[in-house]
RNA sequence: GCGGAUGUGGCGGAACUGGUAGACGCGCGGGUCUCAGAAGCCCGUGAUGGCGACAUCGUGGUGGUUCGAGUCCACUCAUCCGCACCA
């Protein structure tokens, strides 16, 4: 230990410490406890970016904590390494993807271990090496066999100039990336996951994650899977034997549908008109929807409501009743049917749809209030018909004209109309779901390819589990129409596995969503050649305990995460439902963006390069640009990125403060949900608080090594140390608990407040008596113990410095427990509200009886004053809290 | 529109089950040290009034429950996020 802190000379002494003893790297060892902290693992883009150094510290601060505590901790890390930027590196540069790719990793990687983050780094992992996706490969085989994928025609977004497939990033905005033309839509045939089999079961089991995982990703995914419950109908067509089937959740309207209405692309529809004089007029608007959808849309825009008659008759089935059969824009083929029952009198969009063709519309459901009773209704007198409807009234009421359900309430009626319609064979209770399939062909080179064959005689033939890998071969042409793999004769032209006659490969690529699905599985067992994993070693570790990643997925990720985790354990290789039992999602790291307008379009400047000034209250009152000295707009906090170039470079905030400060000012700054705005004057706190811990290290480390094993006899301590040992206990107790919650920025303020605390303390350690050094060790050490989750490198250094030998995690070194007793205080203030307004305060012991505190506080001379005059009308003491004393009439 | 969340000093934020609002830090002000500066160290810092001890007000707003409300309840306003013609 030096005198003084050097934060770069020790973080490389300990960095390399910590590898050359590799106390990172963990085993399976069935008598300690295991635990498994995970943080989502990161797309090697080029350079860690501050969102990257916040999820990291988090895990990392986590691990060392659950370290301490005598856990066997698993911390990996790896690459989401296949994707779109490799790819365009590619296109734009000519640079082989996976050059592209592992030059980045190496970059990244150099960063992690700069930062000293406490990974096991022999598990490391990359999607994009054959290792990996091979199992990728092997898990589609298996969801092939149980009919799990399949393949269907679906849209893509397509350049027509180009004559190119484009990503959804590609084609923002609606214009291609290259050409900026307009992109449309085009049919292609992929592949897709049939994740909609586990809808029930991924709504289900939220259940077991309730409690650990965050309301609102909870909340997204419920809405995602958007499940209802309805029922079918089967509408007959009159002079045909054709019926259509709609979905509705309120069958309790039906005798108010004035008209069914098909999506356009409604299955029936071709084979309904194929004799009708109104085919044209048919054709020419299904064309127009067509169109109108291939058109990208900014979201939110809502089409108006558009529709024509197709001259088509339905008989509803409960009625009678002859209804017309209409096309409409605003019905979706995708959900329930792809047909519905028009309601106007209580549905908004065929409210809006009959007013705009004039069709009628007929209260069924009258309002309801608790006190009316059913059986004080009339149902024959029905409802006025002589006003007009001015909305859709959609709530839930009783059942008017509407035959012999008359009278009934909404809820009755739709479980006995569903019934009904069940007898009588024209319908059935049903549940739809908003979710759809997994499309998971992506028609790009940089990802998995499908092990796939098309053979002419065979048909689709999967690839046969020994022949796996299917390896991305060299020599495709990135710029091409259509997949790249296409352009790479030795990969498309195969022999098929079945006949052996001559076969194409499937030149489709897996969505990179496919290697985030387990990787967390893989970790467990990285080098396994001979399966996905080792089931028992997933056993040991997973599910993970904890997960901490950006709320940008979760849906999609934590969806298909979760979604994988059950096809696994269908096929027996885990034995859980849910992977991950606690989930975090860390907020952004934002900082203040300076630009400069100029005909509209805004030019960002890097805060680096800006000057500011700030008024006494520390707001900007104005910002100049440093090379021109000319002002510069200042405008909101925004999430650090390139277009507002406001990034901060973690690198060099580690160059200028070490590690440690700026992972501690990152926890501290901010509760870890929250956004983080990031502040330079923030890392220097962190930094000086550092510093003054290690000055008070180096100052009493020789008094603390001499200091006794055993407490001294209570007595032996002097007023101030027995302050101290208070302080002491009450922090670690304090510490302790708000860790267990991830809240650590109070857990780092709690660390500041005992070191406040160890400040007041008289003692100078030349001076100190041996329970004075018995009390400063003990201090001093839990503060240590207690800074690693949050400052790793200074605390080896200063528990070293206290004459431990080995680093924390191989020595002696355990996280400090807490004595209650000592925790507690001696002598409390304990305040005196007259009439709840805090009037005094009175000293007593935590064991002071109630009669007591009621005794001190009425003789106490500021409240005698107050109560003066009046009457007492009660006195209520909460032990240990406070006196409230009632007082009427003074 | 539907769903979810959040409103506390100049700022980031504390406050366990209703019990001293503003911990901790940033910023700011003052002092000490120094030839000077940097770094330390010490003190102060919600608002208003007062030299002062103190008093009054104060957790988006309006009501309510309670001896006592940032915390519980009702309504309301504002902001953020997600989904958005899902029948």
């Amino acid at each position: 230990m030096d005198e003084k802190y050097f934060p770069e000379k020790i973080e490389e002494k300990w960095q390399k410490s910590w590898d050359e003893r590799g106390v990172f790297e963990v085993e399976p060892e069935p008598e300690r406890p295991p635990y498994y902290c995970l943080e989502m693992l990161p797309y090697p883009s080029g350079f860690l970016h501050m969102g990257h150094v916040r999820n990291y510290s988090i895990g990392d601060a986590l691990a060392w904590y659950k370290r301490l505590q005598g856990f066997n901790v698993l911390h990996p890390i790896g690459w989401d390494s296949f994707g779109q930027p490799a790819e365009q590196a590619a296109i734009k540069r000519g640079i082989d993807p996976r050059v592209w790719t592992e030059d980045n990793i190496n970059h990244m990687r150099g960063q992690m271990k700069r930062l000293g983050m406490s990974f096991d780094w022999r598990r490391e992992i990359a999607a994009h090496t054959p290792e990996y996706y091979r199992w990728d490969q092997w898990f589609f085989l298996k969801m092939h066999e149980r009919g799990l994928v399949y393949r269907r025609m679906s849209p893509v977004n397509w350049c027509p100039h180009c004559q190119t497939v484009l990503s959804n990033e590609q084609a923002s905005g609606g214009l291609c990336w290259r050409c900026e033309n307009p992109v449309v839509k085009k049919d292609l045939e992929q592949w897709f996951v049939r994740i909609t089999d586990y809808a029930e079961s991924l709504l289900e089991d939220m259940k077991e994650i309730e409690r650990g995982w965050p309301e609102r990703v909870l909340t997204m995914q419920r809405n995602w899977i958007g499940k209802s419950v309805g029922a079918y109908v089967d509408f007959s067509i009159k002079d045909t034997d054709a019926k259509v089937r709609v979905f509705t959740t309120r069958i309790d309207t039906i005798y108010g549908a004035n008209a069914i209405v098909l999506a356009a692309e409604h299955p029936l529809l071709a084979e309904l008109m194929k004799d009708s004089a109104l085919k044209p007029d048919v054709d020419a608007f299904i064309e127009r929807v067509r169109e109108a959808r291939n058109r990208a849309t900014e979201p939110g825009a809502e089409e108006e409501k558009e529709g024509i008659n197709t001259g088509l008759q339905a008989v509803n089935p409960f009625s009678g009743e002859i209804v017309p059969v209409w096309v409409g824009n605003y019905v979706l083929t995708e959900y329930g049917t792809g047909a519905v029952m028009s309601v106007p009198a209580h549905d908004e969009r065929d409210y809006e749809f009959a007013q705009k063709y004039t069709l009628p519309i007929r209260q069924v459901i009258a309002p309801v209030t608790h006190e009316q009773e059913p059986s004080g209704f009339d149902p024959q007198l029905g409802v006025d018909q002589s006003t007009e409807m001015k909305e859709a009234f959609t709530d839930y009421g009783m059942l008017v004209n509407s035959g012999e359900w008359s009278g009934k309430l909404s809820g009755d009626a739709m479980r006995e109309m569903a019934e009904f319609a069940e007898s009588k064979g024209f319908g059935e209770t049903a549940v739809t779901y908003r979710l759809r399939d997994w499309g998971i062909s992506r028609q790009r080179f940089w990802g998995a390819p499908i092990p796939m064959i098309h053979c002419p005689s065979c048909g689709m033939v999967p690839v046969p589990e020994k022949d796996l890998p299917v390896l991305l071969p060299p020599g495709a042409d990135f710029t091409a129409t259509g997949s790249p793999l296409e352009t790479v004769p030795e990969f498309v032209n195969t022999t098929c596995p079945k006949c052996g006659g001559a076969a194409r490969r499937d030149t489709d690529t897996m969505d990179t969503f496919v290697d985030s699905s387990w990787y967390y599985f893989r970790y467990c067992d990285p080098k396994n050649s001979d399966a996905p994993f080792d089931t028992e070693k997933v056993s040991y570790w997973a599910p993970v305990d904890q997960y901490i990643g950006g709320v940008e997925h979760a849906v999609m990720h934590l969806l298909y995460t979760r979604f994988w985790t059950k096809f696994m354990r269908d096929i027996g290789l885990v034995s859980f439902n849910e992977p991950v039992k606690n989930l975090m999602t860390q907020g952004m790291v934002v900082a203040e963006t300076f630009y400069r307008e100029e005909g509209g379009a805004k030019t960002y400047f890097n805060p680096a390069q800006v000057d500011t000034e700030r008024d006494d209250k520390g707001r900007i009152t104005s910002a100049r640009l440093i090379s021109d000295g000319q002002p510069v707009k200042v405008g909101p906090f925004e999430k650090m990125s390139k277009s507002a170039n406001n990034g901060v470079d973690p690198n060099e905030m580690i160059s200028a403060y070490g590690a440690d400060a700026v992972r501690l000012f990152i926890l501290f700054a901010a509760p870890v949900e929250n956004d983080l705005r990031w502040q330079e004057a923030g890392i220097d706190g962190a930094l000086r608080f550092l510093r003054r811990v290690y000055n008070f290290i180096w100052r009493w480390r020789d008094a603390v090594r001499d200091a006794p094993r055993e407490a001294p006899d209570t007595a032996a301590f002097s007023a101030e140390a027995r302050a101290l040992r208070h302080e002491t206990h009450r922090a670690i107790e304090r510490v302790t608990r708000d860790l267990e919650g991830l809240h650590f920025n109070t857990c780092i303020a709690a660390l500041m407040e005992l070191l406040n605390a160890f400040g007041q303390f008289p003692a100078a350690p030349e001076q100190a008596s041996a329970s004075d050094r018995f009390a400063a060790r003990e201090a001093l050490e839990a503060l240590v113990l207690m800074l690693a989750p949050f400052a790793p490198h200074i605390s080896e250094e200063m528990w070293e410095g206290l004459g431990h030998e080995g680093g924390m995690l191989s020595g002696e070194a355990r996280w400090p427990v807490a004595d209650a007793g000592l925790a507690r205080k001696e002598e409390l203030e304990i305040p005196v509200q007259i009439n709840g307004k805090l009037r005094a305060r009175i000293r007593a012991t935590p064991d002071a009886t109630e009669e007591a505190l009621r005794e001190t506080a009425l003789s106490d001379e500021k409240v005698r004053a107050w109560t003066e005059g009046g009457e007492v009308v009660k006195v209520i003491v909460v032990p240990q809290r406070l006196v409230n004393i009632v007082v009427r009439g003074n």
